[in-house]
DNA sequence: ACTGTAATGGCATCGAGTGCACAATGTCAT
DNA sequence: ATGACATTGTGCACTCGATGCCATTACAGT
């Protein structure tokens, strides 16, 4: 009893019939071909080949299916940031960090934009990401507080975060809008409007810029 | 018959028994005392003395409850906006506009923080307000895409809507949570935060100037 | 009183979500 | 293999938001 529990064996009791990944992806498949709404949880469970009641021990709600592990993700754009040396400035660093954030493996760019573009064009869903979006934004407004000496919960960091949030919304729908367009031409020209301060003389000049044209 | 009808008598048929001031009224008052999820449309019916299908005819649903006449508030921004003659600079534009969108009646102020307290902590409502968020983005769009010959789905135009919508909410959310604060000056900071171009070699000197030193 | 109209209200139904009890399936010690 | 224990799946009943359908009520003008 009291001996050394050498092998706690991982893998005790009965084995889960599907994973969260599975089942995300049979429902996303029936949510594009299909809309959200006309999609029931029962029809996923039957897709799945589970019972209604084992969808909801996968997952909290029906909404959250569509954001997968964005908690995951998120926490790999927290890492990104803190590995970001001091000499960057701010703007570099939350550019740098907004551009990996949304870098993903080659053969997932169809898939991404499927997502998104359910995530973005359904009212339910765009409901539920403003929960995502906060915790998003939370990591933006944690980073900028440490460079200014800051809490996350004062008002610049928090500005910050919301501004940040705003350039990825933006490029995300324009993005989405234009079919062969790439998401981080319009991420690198968001910032370039947030870091021209809004105003400027010429606006020509802002989208006309080569890539890269960012300040220095 | 094809007389003309001088008096069409805009009273034809039962009246009303409420109105939707008076409902969204009730309701939110359960909302501020009991919570959102805890007060159920039966609760709020039969609080306005009438049946609960009727709730729905009034408001097609619990959430749009808190957002009241937000569409006419809106359309106030959308006129407020035009009526800025064009040697304004685009950012002082937005800047007036956001203040005067914001501005309440005296009276309205305590009644206005309840309300916008129960919309930004109720997740249920989050979700919802981002419905309301995309329709004051477009108007902000549309204005600066008349400024800067663009279209209102172009980026720079989004670009602007989001940011500025940015502001306005992390101006909300600091302004909740400190008691005694200006909703004004955070909306004031937050606006030179934005114009500063996110950068700025030091902090401090956006968010200690003193009141209303916004541009003029 | 009669008629048309506009609003209320009851009823059935659907779908999301939850709590609970229990069955099914796996590991481990004996 | 057998029983103890852990973990996951599943059925059932229930709540609540939302919707469609239809009867009922209230009011104005003839």
């Amino acid at each position: 009893m009291t001996h050394s529990r050498q092998k706690p064996s991982a893998r005790v009791g009965r084995r889960p019939s599907t994973s969260k990944e599975e089942l995300a992806s049979v429902g996303i498949e029936l949510f594009v071909e299909f809309g959200f709404d006309e999609t029931s949880i029962d029809d996923i469970a039957e897709a799945a080949g589970i019972a209604r009641r084992t969808f909801f021990r996968y997952f909290p709600s029906k909404n959250e299916l569509a954001w997968g592990n964005f908690d995951e993700h998120l926490a790999g754009m927290r890492a990104s940031l803190e590995a970001i040396p001091e000499e960057v400035s701010l703007s570099e660093a939350l550019t740098t960090a907004l551009h990996e954030f949304n870098t993903f493996p080659d053969g997932e760019n169809e898939r991404h934009r499927a997502r998104m573009r359910l995530i973005l064009h359904t009212p339910a869903l765009q409901g539920y990401s403003s929960l995502m979006y906060r915790g998003w934004r939370r990591v933006v407004a944690e980073f900028v507080a440490r460079r200014i000496g800051a809490e996350p919960d004062d008002h610049i960091p928090r500005t910050c975060g919301h501004l940040l949030l705003g350039v990825a919304l933006a490029a995300y729908e324009s993005w989405l809008d234009e079919p062969d367009s790439d998401l981080h031409e319009f991420l690198a020209a968001g910032m370039r409007t947030l870091t021209a301060g809004l105003d400027y003389s010429d606006p020509k000049s802002l989208s006309a810029l080569p890539e890269k044209a960012g300040p220095r």
